[in-house]
DNA sequence: AAAAGCTTTTAAAACGCTTGCATTTGTTTT
DNA sequence: AAAACAAATGCAAGCGTTTTAAAAGCTTTT
């Protein structure tokens, strides 16, 4: 007894139809004289048929799903952008395959590859750098593609963010106001963008603003995690910094976690303000003060744009950019 | 200038042999002449052709696709059990469709029927009940499905998992050994049976063998978040509990937090042990004692259990427990 | 009632690959 | 050197849809 499938070609025997016209019903085609509509219909229901889409996606060139790479599913920034991607891509009628690549390049790169070999109609990227044989592969294959929450400096391919250098300016400028000189800058990989260029021109420019030179020991790369977070403390603390901006929630709670343990009372003693809004800043205490950002819309905008383009629509505008905002909780002044 | 694909054709004329050929080399069947071998390969990297995965799945009536049905990947402990199918399936050659589920019966369904359709190989099912519904679905396809941190009473279908009533019988009786004689019982949905049968069965024999009477008042079922933790305490100190023990992580905090911002001082005036050890547990403050999961691992196994299935290999044990066991960090004496 | 013009329906050719079977080529045996 | 066997390759029939061009049915017009 095998996998007994019933194909387009059974209903259309059953129906006493041609297999093009099950196709139109399927398909809900408007040329179809609405009673041979209703027999295919039946026959369709009473068999059980459920179209073929592997069969669909070979005929049509189109298979409804999209690929989406991520750095980490654990990591509940980009989680809570995954769920805004799949929410509007269900509305869409599209499925989602989901990658991890750790941010590793060559990952990244085979993922991609395996994701063009399935014939995903369209792409939606996470991670830190958009390196030139990524970008190499993306205009190989006409695919088209979309950066969540991630930025090409060339802006050669579409994306959805917030205007990091503004948001951290405001955030550092914040702390300033509220006293600080020496304000530590804690993020990732400095060579994501996001960081190197973006984040830390903010931060820049909130220091000149004051008239506060800028110190190359506050500034820390490391990685996202809370146990970075902990082991941080000491050296930033040994660098004499009052505040911090940190780039991930995770890492942040890490910090103020490694402050708090080793005895510092926030916010008097030390303040923070981290990037990402995600839920952890409630669940954490001290509630973290943040930049916010809203993640589960960036991905839903960023599927919606992969929409348009996989439609061919008219787009006025690929590099979109979403508000921010600050929220002071308990890990500021 | 359309999308101009190259196919196997293309190659097979290029390179002066059969389609068949080629298809033997990228497939790796050993019957090619090396030489030939090398040929087609040589071809095949000038042309920079891409096998087409539709074409081949509807050709050999296998997608290399496997789909996995999440209730939300935005909550860690399931993210966690993700992370570990993906790197397994990414192992044997798979990719996964994902999709969140909200644990909402019908989308369930619904999903479901959609990955039926797209040919998936397997499916790792993660939710919460397995409705008769979503049962007569299973077995209606012959596609091989696994529960992956997830129940069927009746055990018809392959799974992975812990042994809940063990473990909360444990943690139960850790907290009794403490000294504590009210002990609430705080989960997510009693309809799972891995909170209304498992788990509360652990609770009521950890009670019994201390000949502590069970009181009905102690049982608070709500949702897993952290907004529902700091509301259900009011509730809980009101019923006069000493101790918690928590079915969710998150869940868990919030009913800590919810203590802590009450003026409670844990774990001196309250005890809790939270059940699934994702990385929340070591962020909060206090940290949370918790009964400990390999949650990757639950993950990956489900992955590869289903690999097994994928195959028809032999299998020895459909419904594997993963060990667990009892950590006790801050939120206990 | 033939001509015109629509609306429906059908036939059959893709889509790009895998695979069973037949054929060809090459190697051993006798 | 013919016979037997094994290894390598090619042929062609699928796989289950979509889609285009052509055919068939109906209505209206004249």
């Amino acid at each position: 007894m095998e996998k007994q499938t019933i194909t387009i070609y059974d209903v259309a025997r059953e129906a006493g139809v041609s297999m093009a016209t099950v196709s139109r019903v399927v398909n809900g085609n408007p040329n179809v004289k609405p009673a041979t509509r209703k027999k295919v219909l039946e026959v369709i229901d009473r068999l059980d048929y459920r179209p073929n889409a592997v069969a669909r996606g070979l005929a049509s060139k189109k298979t409804t799903t999209v690929g989406v790479i991520i750095p980490d599913v654990t990591n509940i920034y980009f989680s809570s952008l995954a769920r805004g991607i799949d929410d509007v891509a269900t509305m869409y009628k599209y499925n989602i395959i989901l990658a991890n690549s750790d941010e590793n390049g060559q990952k990244e790169i085979q993922v991609l590859n395996t994701l063009l070999a399935k014939q995903v109609d369209g792409i939606i990227f996470m991670g830190n750098q958009v390196t030139d044989s990524l970008r190499h592969e993306f205009q190989r294959s006409k695919t088209p593609i979309v950066l969540a929450g991630s930025v090409d400096p060339k802006e050669e391919v579409g994306s959805v963010n917030i205007d990091y250098v503004a948001a951290i300016e405001e955030a550092v400028s914040t702390l300033i106001k509220h006293g600080n000189k020496k304000i530590a800058f804690v993020t990732g990989n400095l060579d994501d963008p996001i960081n190197g260029m973006y984040r830390l021109k903010g931060y820049k420019q909130a220091l000149n603003k004051a008239n506060i030179d800028f110190d190359a020991n506050l500034i820390f790369e490391t990685e996202y995690s809370h146990k970075a977070g902990e082991a941080i403390w000491q050296k930033v603390k040994a660098a004499g910094a009052t505040a911090a901006v940190v780039g991930d929630d995770e890492l942040a709670i890490g910090l103020v976690n490694g402050a708090t343990d080793d005895g510092a009372k926030l916010p008097n003693d030390f303040e923070v303000i981290t990037s990402n809004d995600s839920k952890l800043t409630e669940i954490a205490r001290p509630k973290l003060s943040s930049v916010t950002q809203p993640l589960y819309d960036i991905g839903a905008v960023a599927m919606r744009l992969l929409t348009k383009m996989m439609n061919k629509e008219e787009i006025d505008n690929e590099t979109v950019l979403l508000p921010y905002g600050i929220v002071e909780r308990g890990t500021t002044k």
